[in-house]
DNA sequence: TAGATTGTTAATCGATTAACAATC
DNA sequence: TAGATTGTTAATCGATTAACAATC
């Protein structure tokens, strides 16, 4: 096991050896090879191998890998078990969704409170998680400390409410507002999810095609 | 200018670029050098040239980009001028966020039409778009055929829907639902949003900071 | 013209792949 | 034991960075 920083590639793919994982043990594999996994995952068996060393030994020569232990292993680098507690800041269709279908829980998360400005849902249980008034927000996080505050509020709103929650001792922003935070807080780490550049990089492949179909 | 396979780094790029550069306009910049771009966005200028030089000379010697001349050949190399046709399938909370939110047009897609099982909501109007009943989307596919479809419904019929799409033409799939498709066709690009890989690596670094501070 | 900054070629760095001894 | 497959070291490949001539 080497002990060196491991490199941004390497962390990204995580969550995907995580998933395919519990696929497996869905299917009853209790037992899998660097190689086979590779095949089905579309990686060399080398790079998952390189991928794994980074952290541990954690197959047999000679067998491969149980699945149900690595699968463990897995989401111990993970931090799942570290049980982080969330708020959702912004209970739009948004929020809402990720509060009815997400399952933080699954995923090792404790989503403890949301927050909306809306007076027709505070006040509101929504999958067994109450919904404050968004003005409490910074007293109430200065109260009950909080890992993770996902942030699904309108855009035009969005960097004034990430500074606030910075300032309440956050550690982690899911920020679901298409725009660059830019906090300059390395204590606070931020996590994009940018629909837009998702949506536009499909757009490029499909103009590439279709300009190939027009160059021929 | 260089006519290689573009790398996927640099295609991923592209989407960013273009959101600062809308940011530039709308902050009124006109002009803007590769030293200065990339200081506003944590990339080497070097990288910047390089990326740009992919698909033609965008700038001037001595001068740098103009803004806006920059911005357009970006949204051109992307195909936004293209105007793909979208349908949504799947009006859950989900699909009704990025209807009511996302901004297609803004994105130059063009949204047509979305697609639900529930009669409480078939018929409706949203944000302009007509909702029609699933049960018709692969004959409305047919005769209606779109670049690409947004999936949104829940993960159980995933798999089922997406192999009718395919199979109806369809060029993209902008897949929500959090299990990996594998559809086998080549013809058909899917691009994923993976909340829980998003989210999972989040608690990663937070995790790695928790382990960091124990340590000590 | 002098200064600035590009586009591109060359150098470096890092990530992926291949090879293989160790061993289950 | 023989065969399989790991973990790791070495080789290769690709992406990023640096350097610089071209030129606005």
């Amino acid at each position: 096991m080497k002990r060196e920083r491991i490199s941004n590639n390497v962390i990204r793919r995580l969550p995907m050896y995580l998933r395919k994982l519990d696929d497996l043990i869905y299917h009853g594999v209790d037992r899998i090879s660097s190689g086979e996994l590779g095949k089905q995952m579309g990686l060399t068996p080398s790079q998952i191998r390189q991928d794994f060393s980074c952290f541990g030994e954690f197959g047999q020569q000679g067998y491969g890998y149980r699945v149900t232990e690595l699968r463990e292993q897995v989401a111990r680098i993970l931090g799942m078990h570290k049980g982080f507690t969330v708020a959702i800041v912004g209970v739009g269709n948004l929020g809402h969704a990720l509060m009815q279908n997400f399952g933080f829980e699954e995923q090792g998360f404790n989503l403890v409170a949301a927050f909306d400005l809306s007076p027709d849902i505070v006040g509101n249980m929504i999958s067994g998680v109450p919904v404050y008034d968004s003005s409490t927000l910074s007293d109430w996080l200065k109260n009950n400390p909080i890992d993770i505050v996902v942030l699904t509020v309108p855009r035009n709103i969005a960097r004034s409410m990430a500074e606030t929650i910075a300032d309440c001792g956050v550690k982690g922003i899911w920020n679901f507002t298409n725009i660059e935070l830019e906090l300059d807080r390395p204590d606070v780490r931020v996590e994009n999810i940018h629909f837009s550049d998702s949506l536009l990089t499909l757009g490029y492949f499909l103009a590439e095609q279709d300009n190939m179909e027009k160059r021929k």
